[in-house]
DNA sequence: AAAGCAATATTGTCTGACAATAGACGTAAA
DNA sequence: TTTACGTCTATTGTCAGACAATATTGCTTT
């Protein structure tokens, strides 16, 4: 029953209170809360807010105060304006301000105390590996820098998840691999295929019999989402790409951990000289 | 001047309402709310909660059910009970119901819709590498199979992080890092050692370049926390775990990948035998 | 039987009030 | 002059009550 809906602060619904921004109005009178029903004060009264899921104004004030302190707005150890401040700067209620300031603060970004105000953690304790907290970190320095890390990341996990999959994989586990390389090769579009590509290695993160792996996930999609520029559009190298991933699935499935953890390396190798050569 | 406190939601505070978790009280008649000053109730009126940092209401009450959601009391999919009803249960405000719901939602434990209302996330969205829910999955199964999973985790990471730290660590990280492995062998007791111990691991995953690796550092304290029951208090073995690290400090700090991975694999293996031993 | 419509339950949002806290500052004492 | 203490005050924490938006459920109508 519960929709299997994409998850919360993407901060791509374009948050609809964002356009009046720094609209400070300072003299909006209080609206007269006596006109029980009949008689809407005709419009002014923010028309259709929140459509799609992820835009309550919560998370899109989440998004947007996130954004702002991972991009460097805010330095750690900064104060960040009060919550009467944010609710007047954004013209959204003090309750709106405060359970986005505690998403936050679940994520590490900030903490606060009575008479003090709520300030920037410094950056080590930021849940990097959160996934709007690494959406916003992929926003703002240059892709290079961060997709070079992310990749270097995928160095240190995949081989030795692959081989942990060879070794541990069910047979429902070694389906979904199977069914998602299958469809990357036969695949009509490039999203299609990055799609299948996607779902290929995390479910051999899945796999992998480790509980902690599968949470790193998310730096696989993001790497996917930000390497999807890059990607060729060459048949030569699409075919070799899928020539490099079905020996991976064959590996898992043959259950050889030494030869799928070599077989990954060859497709991480791959894809640096992709980056690289951009 | 923002203070260093601990984390959040660590579970340790005791959240004082807990106490009386389901003592329904379904007949609390309203406070009278005239009486503005002079005239104290006397008692009644939760004398003395939220002393302890992490303990303010709602930060208790996203503990509290972030626990019982990952110990499995809500299985994946379960829709819980409403906001209303957890302000009843707890008697406690809906806003600090929704505060705490917003910080599991950040967690990715939850999600919800109206007319719906929240339900529990499948286990793959889990944030499981964030410091809290990584604390309270650390509760619910035995030990054991938690740690070995950690301190498989641990095989993956940490050689490869410190390999890196020994290439591209700047002076003051190995003025870190051979601090911390200095007061490790000065430590005058065991809980001190453990610290140094767990600094010293840390700071090489600074040390190694990448920022997605420094998130990493949870699992580490985790790990040492739950070891912490298991560590030896032999003194031979307490010098040889001593000289594995000084190998560890001395590699990196003479700049050699190779040689620090492997004096790090040596030092996991050593723990494998204290945890398998026991 | 199918399609549309209304009732309903739940989260989302706003408002306004008071409590608790701890820094800042001034005042008094040593 | 310096130190210690108490007061002032700004900010988050907590509460209560109201209304809006929404999507499921079940009913009604064709």
């Amino acid at each position: 029953m519960p929709p299997n809906g994409r998850t919360a602060l993407d901060s791509f619904p374009k948050p609809a209170f964002l356009e009046f921004m720094r609209d400070a109005r300072p003299n909006k009178e209080k609206s007269p809360k006596k006109a029980v029903a009949a008689e809407r004060p005709a419009g002014v009264r923010r028309p259709d807010a929140a459509r799609i899921p992820g835009s309550s104004v919560h998370t899109s004030l989440a998004s947007e105060i996130g954004l702002r302190i991972v991009r460097g707005d805010y330095p750690p150890g900064t104060i960040l304006p009060n919550e009467a401040k944010w609710s007047e700067t954004f013209s959204v209620s003090r309750s709106a301000v405060r359970e986005a300031i505690k998403m936050l603060m679940a994520k590490s970004l900030l903490a606060s105390r009575p008479k003090i105000g709520s300030w920037v953690e410094p950056k080590e304790r930021w849940n990097l590996l959160d996934r709007d907290v690494l959406a916003w970190y992929a926003t703002s320095p240059d892709r290079e820098v961060f997709l070079r890390t992310v990749q270097e990341f995928r160095h240190i996990i995949e081989p030795e998840a692959t081989a942990f999959a060879a070794m541990r994989r069910t047979d429902e586990q070694m389906a979904e691999i199977s069914q998602a390389c299958r469809e990357m090769g036969e695949a009509k579009s490039l999203q299609e295929r990055t799609r299948a590509d996607t779902r290929f290695h995390l479910a051999i993160l899945r796999a992998s019999g480790n509980d902690l792996l599968v949470p790193l996930g998310v730096l696989i999609e993001s790497a996917f989402d930000h390497l999807f520029a890059y990607t060729t559009r060459e048949l030569d190298d699409l075919q070799l790409a899928q020539k490099m991933h079905e020996a991976i699935e064959k590996n898992i499935r043959l259950q050889r951990p030494d030869a799928a953890r070599n077989a990954v390396r060859k497709l991480l190798a791959n894809t640096d000289n992709v980056i690289r050569s951009r």
